[in-house]
DNA sequence: GATGAATGAGGGTTCATTCAT
DNA sequence: TATGAATGAACCCTCATTCAT
């Protein structure tokens, strides 16, 4: 596994620091971390962080393609093993599923870079990314050449899925993590405060999973 | 409309500087907006924006309540016209479609302030968000009651369209704005990157608005 | 009398902005001042400050001369009337008494621009203060030449009994306006504090006008 | 002695921001204080003023602390050997002369303290003033008691001494080294200008205490 | 490998002052 | 006479980065 693998081959003092910087990049995007505080977080002089991985764009490279090269192993691994373009776009979903629920920053990480239109992603990440795109690729056009799928531009469809999964977890972690959002929700309407906590309890990953093959499957 | 009555009401000034800052924060985020650059694309000077507006979060607050203000209002006068759950969930979608049509940094802005969990939303902002939620609830409810939708989470649903869209709609403007990231697709792998521009080119809201609808309607 | 000669004079609007200088000059001194709060408590729009007056240290010089004229006006008629240079220093400090009593600004006034060493004080001001030096000197040396008085540096004997005088109107103020420093005192010793307003309380300016006589005349 | 060993205790740098920092806020008080001012007076970067004291207002915590706790140690120490109440209070000045002369600033530092009514004086200062205040009531108590001293208002006594002194010595510093405000007397009256030059040059103190002690003391 | 100290280059905000009306 | 709007010049403070140890 790619994530544990790395771990292993880095230092403590390395790994303690991606970590922190995850969280924190995740948490306030790049230009809202400071430096002081990942270092702070990850137990560790500030100098250190330059000493092991270098400026702050270098560590932001670091924390996005620990998470986006693991995303694309995933999806590697599981498609390998499907039968036929169904099974393998439900292996591929569930890879997403499986990376996001693993990595919770990795849904904010990817909001923000895409709000930010990639402005500063590196080339490792933009491999990692065109890796994950081009199996699903494949998937459809498989898919389509067999007439399971109905015709759909391919880059809508990879968004169905990942559109609303990525939402879902903001709005999951937030509604969980920031009460003070939920509470002002609660003190708007508390009906619909009440109705919205329900269904973000319920899982929302699995729904999405339904709806979005509900949408691009035959029949 | 929203939009036109609030632009006359305000001082020329003002609407200089509001529209600068919307563009500067959906561009780089509220962490990354320089109140300097702002003032500089406004042409006005930065104490000018302290005299009329406020700090920097005053300003922020300013930007997202108009862009979100006139999508509640948007959708409120399309949606009270149509007849019937189906009609009334597709207006309430092509509304949402024709807001982020006009406003071209609500995508951007969007993503930013899910991706940062709402952490400083101000309270208007949350009432406009709870507007637009209370009304697809009010469509679904009586969606389902009247048997035409398959039964589903509110917020799944309302994720299931909003999520794609506003993907697509940053993807779509990095793939025009952003040489330097298209350009590195390029590079990588020639195919994809002109079967993704193609794709990027033919209207994804229209097919998105298709998918979904195919993924909530019985039958 | 000089300061009520001065407010007929002077329109309406001339005296809002002067007695509104001169809290805040009192308050927070020179540099502390903020011209904003002096327009918005003189009830009038800052430029007309301007228009009326000048610049801030205009203002600043009015507001020192409106005080230092008075007190050497009511110095010198005091003064006037009394017999023997024993008579004569009792009435100069009860000018000044009375001057401090009537300007509650010119204590905090007058020992910010000491510690500042009159570093900007203006011509005006100078002449006034000049004026109530010299009447001192006078009566300290027909005192000394009729032997009333022990030989004394005279600037000594002025501060000696200035020096208590301001200093006591200002603890007083203190005492009196600013609950939280008089709370911290309670907080660090109760005994203290209750003995401190004790004596606050008793009138301090006549205590130092016996003590300083006592110290001053022979006998 | 307590200057001394906290100046031992400190870095280089900590001492000669300070160093700095005491001089400019004597010279022209907190508001008037320019931080850049004192970075450049102490001849350091100003981000270094930050990183190891803290904001202007711990600065200035910093700089009244170290002279106040002087202050309270000295007239500890100098009080203790003496015996009776007539011989400590003298010893009690004098102390107070002693520190006064030793930190120029004091004087302003004081000044400018009173006239804002301590309206930002941290605990640590308050404390410092306390012990001050305490030591003399000890005394005057027991010198009442004795019958040595006339009855009088503590508070009043105090300032009788404190007044004259802390005046005295603006006074003085002032005429020193404000050649403006000393030639504007000049030219408004040569000859008292030559008297209080002589004046000023004659030691101020020691008249001051022994006025003040002709005060307090029976006989 | 790790850190405390130091700093240059801004970043947000304030403020005295001006000016057209 | 009076004012709302606008601004240049600071001012306090922060932050990514470096360096001697």
């Amino acid at each position: 596994m790619y994530t544990r693998a790395l771990k292993d081959k880095r230092s403590e003092t390395m790994n303690r620091i991606i970590e922190a910087a995850t969280a924190v990049f995740a948490d306030v995007g790049y230009s809202g971390a400071r430096v002081d505080e990942i270092a702070k977080k990850a137990g560790v002089n500030k100098a250190t962080i330059y000493y092991h991985i270098g400026d702050k764009e270098a560590l932001y490279a670091q924390v996005l393609h620990d998470v986006t090269g693991d995303a694309a192993d995933r999806i590697e691994e599981n498609v390998e093993g499907a039968k036929g373009p169904a099974e393998k776009l439900k292996r591929y979903f569930e890879a997403i599923v499986e990376t996001v629920d693993e990595h919770p920053s990795l849904a904010p990480l990817m909001m923000r870079e895409v709000a930010s239109g990639g402005q500063n992603v590196p080339v490792v990440i933009a491999q990692d990314l065109m890796r994950i795109y081009a199996m699903l690729l494949q998937i459809l056009e498989a898919g389509a050449r067999e007439g399971v799928f109905i015709p759909a531009n391919t880059l809508v469809a990879h968004l169905m899925f990942l559109g609303p999964l990525i939402f879902y977890k903001n709005v999951e972690a937030t509604w969980k993590n920031n009460q003070t959002f939920a509470d002002l929700f609660a003190r708007l309407d508390e009906e619909i405060y009440q109705g919205m906590g329900a269904e973000i309890a319920a899982s929302g990953s699995e729904e999405i999973l339904r709806l979005t093959l509900r949408a691009l499957l035959k029949g």
